[in-house]
RNA sequence: GUUCCCGUAGUUCAAUGGAUAGAACAGAGCUCUUCUAAGGCUUUAAUGUAGGUUCGAUUCCUACCGGGAACACCA
């Protein structure tokens, strides 16, 4: 509909003399201004002239469109009745594909995410791009391409000698605070750990490898179980460990980009562009760093799965580093570097400030977990953990990506009003409704000859759910979940409403297209929270 | 100091350069013979400051004020 609108504007124009104009058409925000608008009425100066001309060559889709107004400049058009009790019709047809395109086919994405480091907690701030990547991945998804998830893990580096130090020092559950607190305080200790990272990539100490496997193994047996939880599934795992080699020949087989500096091997970035700055690729232990590693796992994703686009999530702290990495990879490999695309989330922040997982001052993602599900548990019996995924993954996306997220245990999780639970509550309802409405033996009809119970609540409900393919592809677009949050929250306000106004199992007339709406919400509602991630309890 | 990000109701968040800046929580006042009150209805309340570009600026540009991040061997 919107393609056949702006062709019709596009010709409109010509008509009046106006040609190459850009224009927009979108569903305004207040539906008091239609359905379809369009700012080409003022751009074009002729606002009147041009809502005439469109009303004359309506053509084909006379009986679609209701009207066409003219209202402070913008032209807006109406889509008729008819047109919607067809599109609730649609949407009960499509079911589980309603909101799929296929803008994107063809095309093979490989979405990193989440990441945690073996050795570490998996705390709070591993959320944030857990939900954000796992999100994104979905979206694509339903916009017709194929996706893969790639999780890659930091286990060997710094980090993981600082923990195996705290092992060997008696430390079990911080293990890896303890050593980084040592490693900064206390000098002796700084060069056992380093001395320690060397032993863990060369292998040359038995004590050291059967620790170091060990630990490992628990390490992302723990994280798989949280995966589980949470719902993600990753196709590919890649290791700093395998990473780390690849990268190194990488830079030694580029001398004419990276230069040896006091024992190091560096990238002066700054010489490309000035906003960027120098970082080290090699140390002047000889190991690799995170840069060089990332140079490599770009090659290694390529070879195992060759995209047509390279998603990175990672937080937004290494925003800059990151830049002076892609620039790196642009001299390197130009056509893996136009593939990929760089997304930070900001920081889950407590009140207090930031958390470190350096100084043992977190939150683990299962500690939180059990917090929320208690809140929850208060209200009654229900399904806990469902619910508690539900309120904490719709609490990271319904704020923009890149922007910080405050988080209060009492208050961010929030069990009413704009919440996840709201959006499920709201979803359970309309199942029993319809459960009810089946054992009842009442139909279903929205097709055009079936009288409706025509009231501004059920028109505005029809409304929104049309456009929730459009939702989608434009979350896509501007790779905003929070579109889609926004959108159901919406909805399920509206679908409020309705309730509120009228009696949907009843034996008026009407009833039955009420039942139609109904079900195209519960549909579009289902798909939504599917894409989030968000758990559906059929019944709460 | 340099570079980058961010300043919106009391609070937490929205708003592809568009129309009357939206929600939720908190505050004030209503509302359960209806499907589930985890709900609904009323109501108070905001674009850091000063310029600029534009038919139109919360959005883009400049300066300032305020907050955050990065800035050579951590990731």
């Amino acid at each position: 509909m919107k393609n056949t609108l702006y062709t019709l504007v596009e010709e409109a124009l010509v008509s009046l003399g106006v040609e190459d104009q850009k224009f927009t058409i979108e569903h305004p925000t207040n539906l008091a201004f239609g359905d379809y608008s369009t700012n080409a009425g003022i751009i074009s100066g002729k606002p009147e002239e041009l809502a005439a001309a469109l009303r004359r060559a309506q053509g084909d889709l006379l009986g679609q469109i209701e009207k066409i107004e003219v209202k402070n400049g913008f032209i807006n058009f109406y889509l008729s009745k008819e047109f919607f009790k067809k599109s609730i019709g649609e949407i009960a047809e499509k079911g589980g594909d309603f909101g799929k395109n296929e803008s994107l086919k063809g095309e093979r994405v490989l979405v990193e995410h989440t990441d945690p480091n073996p050795f570490k907690p998996f705390h709070i701030g591993h959320l944030m791009p857990n939900v954000v990547g796992s999100t994104l991945a979905r979206i694509y998804e339903w916009n017709g391409a194929e996706v893969k998830e790639a999780c890659y893990q930091g286990d060997v580096g710094i980090h993981v000698a600082k923990a195996i130090w705290g092992i060997l020092h008696g430390e079990k559950e911080d293990a890896y605070p303890a050593g980084n607190k040592a490693f900064e305080e206390n000098e002796e200790a700084k060069e056992e750990i380093k001395a320690i990272n060397k032993k863990i990539y060369d292998r040359s100490d038995e004590k050291i490898n059967q620790l170091y496997d060990q630990g490992r193994k628990v390490s992302l047996d723990y994280f798989d179980s949280i995966y589980t939880k949470l719902g993600t599934k990753f196709d590919y795992f890649f290791f700093e460990s395998e990473t780390a080699g690849v990268g190194k020949k990488i830079v030694e087989d580029h001398p004419e980009i990276f230069e040896k500096s006091e024992g190091a091997v560096i990238f002066h970035a700054e010489n490309h562009d000035k906003s960027l700055h120098t970082r080290v690729f090699i140390n002047s232990e000889g190991l690799p760093t995170y840069e060089t590693k990332e140079l490599g796992l770009a090659k290694v994703k390529a070879e195992k799965y060759p995209y047509t686009k390279s998603i990175v999530v990672t937080g937004n702290e290494i925003n800059e580093y990151f830049k002076v990495l892609l620039q790196a990879m642009k001299l390197i490999f130009p056509d893996l570097r136009e593939k990929t695309v760089h997304i930070s989330h900001g920081m889950l922040r407590r009140p207090t400030g930031k958390m470190s997982s350096r100084t043992g001052d977190v939150i683990t993602f299962e500690e939180l977990l059990e917090q929320v599900k208690e809140k929850i548990a208060e209200k009654g019996d229900i399904a806990q953990e469902e619910v508690a995924i539900g309120a904490i993954k719709y609490m990271i996306l319904r704020s923009n990506i890149g922007s910080d997220i405050i988080f209060d245990i009492d208050k961010s999780v929030s069990t009413e009003g704009d919440s996840g639970v709201y959006l499920q509550y709201s979803y359970a309802r309309t199942n029993s409704l319809l459960e009810k409405a089946r054992i009842q033996g009442k139909a279903l009809h929205a097709d055009s000859q079936s009288p409706a119970l025509d009231t501004r609540e059920t028109h505005s409900l029809e409304k929104l759910l049309y456009r929730f393919p459009e939702i989608v592809e434009r979350a896509r677009e501007e790779n905003a979940p929070n579109l889609l949050v926004t959108y159901l929250t919406e909805i399920a306000g509206s679908f409020s409403n309705l309730y509120a106004s009228e009696q949907i199992i009843s034996d008026s007339p009407g009833s039955s297209y009420l039942l139609a709406v109904t079900e195209a919400f519960n549909t579009v509602m289902k798909n939504g929270l599917t894409i989030l991630g968000i758990p559906t309890p059929e019944k709460m």
